[in-house]
DNA sequence: TCCAAACTTAGAAGCATTCCAAATAAGAGA
DNA sequence: TCTCTTATTTGGAATGCTTCTAAGTTTGGA
């Protein structure tokens, strides 16, 4: 669960970043921006716009996308391409932090990153970057699809249980 | 340049994992996966479907899609999504590196990254994931898209050269 | 050599994303 | 507050990536 101060501050940084573009801050926009400040998993488009349009039945989904497009652009979103589906994935937390990428179930769960501000500086300095904002990707298999291969491979055993 | 050797390593590797799945090794998948092993850069399908049409005419699309899939379902490849064109693009290197994705020229480009054998480590038992490849992620904007903004601002002063 | 299963192929279908022109609303200035 | 300019929204059409399907082909084992 993501505390209000956390949404307050992600929802704060997103508007500005709009703000300072001289973008425009309309009433869309800054539903989109508070709902990706909410959400703790990473929304597509579409997730983005079922949830609003009960409350601003005129939204459009082209909206949608431009909105999560100049925020992709501004670098104060992250666009993941990870998940198996064929959807793109959107996340508002640009601070360092590891996601993990199930490759069977294709979830993407967060997770805390120790200290990377040294390897970010060397990064930095190396490469001319300027650089806005980092995620680590581990790929691999979950704790429950592990479980579910190992009972494909040896379906009979877990069956007569 | 990737050296003859690594490319050699990755493609033994494609090939290993697609074997010990129990899949089989067509003509085209050793050549898709030979391609991989030798592409620097991130290909998307269509990259590789145009890059070996040539020789293999009658290659099919979907043969690409399938073999990505496959691959990718074995953690022996990974798909990335940062680029900002709709395809998606695919890296045969999952040892863990740096990717420096650009969000303005949408470039992805490689950096060699320091131990992190340590961090690995810690993720592996906090969370309980069999983790089969690493990447980590820095959004930011390239040298040359720095120039290009800073011109976009002040046109008139590089104009008047 | 023969067979069953896996694979490839071409094209159709599905769906995410982008494009477009007309209608609307934001924000600056009077 | 009112007006005006211009960015933005909207809905639907268009684009293009990706998946699906059925038929033909190939693989690897017996």
């Amino acid at each position: 669960m993501r505390t209000p101060e956390v949404q307050q501050r992600i929802e704060s940084r997103l508007l500005s970043a709009l703000r300072q573009a001289g973008l425009r801050l309309t009433l869309q926009r800054r539903a989109i921006c508070r709902f990706l400040a909410q959400s703790e998993d990473h929304p597509t488009a579409q997730d983005i716009y079922r949830a609003l349009k009960p409350q601003y039945p005129s939204l459009s989904l082209a909206t949608v996308y431009n909105t999560l497009d100049a925020l992709v652009r501004l670098g104060a979103v992250h666009r993941l391409g990870e998940a198996g589906d064929d959807a793109a994935h959107y996340d508002a937390d640009i601070s360092p932090h590891i996601n993990l990428a199930c490759i069977r179930c294709h979830r993407v769960v967060d997770f805390p990153l120790p200290d990377v501000a040294r390897l970010e500086d060397v990064v930095r300095q190396a490469s001319g970057y300027r650089i806005l904002g980092a995620r680590m990707v581990y790929y691999g298999l979950c704790p429950e699809c592990q479980q579910a291969l190992n009972q494909e491979a040896q379906p009979t055993a877990a069956a007569s249980e």
